[in-house]
DNA sequence: TGATACCCTAGCGCGGAGGTAGGTTTTCCC
DNA sequence: GGGAAAACCTACCTCCGCGCTAGGGTATCA
């Protein structure tokens, strides 16, 4: 296994304000209600949601949380990051603030020192990578007629 | 994260033997001095290799372990798996004994209720296993001068 | 016969996953 | 203005798997 039920129900969350599409908020009662998901849980990805800028909010009666942009305009790969933290698919492999990825097998000196491994898992990642940048939000709203409108 | 450091270790044992290359055992306690990984542990994960049929062991005095098959006929696809388990990136996600891939969330009577998100953990799932296979152990042997054989 | 190595089972400490609890603040509607 | 509805925040709690360690047993060589 390799991501957690943060991303799991995050995209969920996401999916169901996806589907509402209007300019009215959906409360997070709603959404916890339709996928069966605990809602004090919900409350804190979605502030992860929020953080990254990916859902807006409105306090109070009649409130509750709107995509930041259409569906089309967001990508998984911001989704599962703002939820997950940023992508990797192994503890030694992390992202240089330049872009570059850092293995940290070979911080030591000795720069002939390469890690054997550090192909694989930098091609895993960027593999991961590609196919979320790829998959929009809105290729995951279908039609799936909704049982019942309460 | 997303793999343990099963995989890690243990693509590195795989990188090792590989290294050592000829048909003398290498013993595990000298991979372990090499790239400073617990012995007792790697017993562990090499035993799984073994599992996989990945690896092969003499025992006694002189022995160790050697590759079961040529480098560039093991796929990291086969290596990963059998350190991890079936590769899964998500929890919900399992495949089926067939080679489809199932979603614990649609089991339910209705048919017509398609999980929204399978799409995406699929196409995750198919680019993680396609870069796996594509890589072979071969690839991720290269000359780095071993700097002292003892 | 001893040293070397693989092999097996058990257990253990810690951190993070996956929540729960309970309060505070903002906003709408009557 | 006074609920009620919702977001928001902080703190906590439990459980499980990861990453080991420990201690044996067993095969094989010199």
């Amino acid at each position: 296994m390799m991501f957690s039920t943060k991303a799991e129900y995050g995209v969920r969350v996401m999916v169901e304000l996806a589907r509402q599409g209007g300019d009215e908020p959906v409360p997070l009662a709603e959404i916890a209600a339709n996928d069966e998901l605990p809602l004090a849980y919900l409350e804190h990805l979605v502030a992860r949601l929020r953080k990254g800028g990916l859902v807006e909010s409105r306090r109070g009666a009649r409130g509750g949380y709107l995509l930041a942009r259409p569906p089309e305009e967001i990508t998984m790969a911001e989704v599962v990051e703002a939820l997950e933290g940023s992508i990797a698919p192994i503890e030694c492999i992390s992202q240089a603030p330049g872009g570059g990825l850092v293995c940290s097998r070979e911080a030591e000196g000795d720069a002939a020192q390469v890690c054997p491994t550090k192909l694989l898992w930098t091609r895993v990642r960027a593999s991961i990578v590609d196919t979320l940048v790829e998959t929009r939000l809105s290729d995951l709203v279908q039609a799936k007629p909704r049982a019942a409108v309460a």
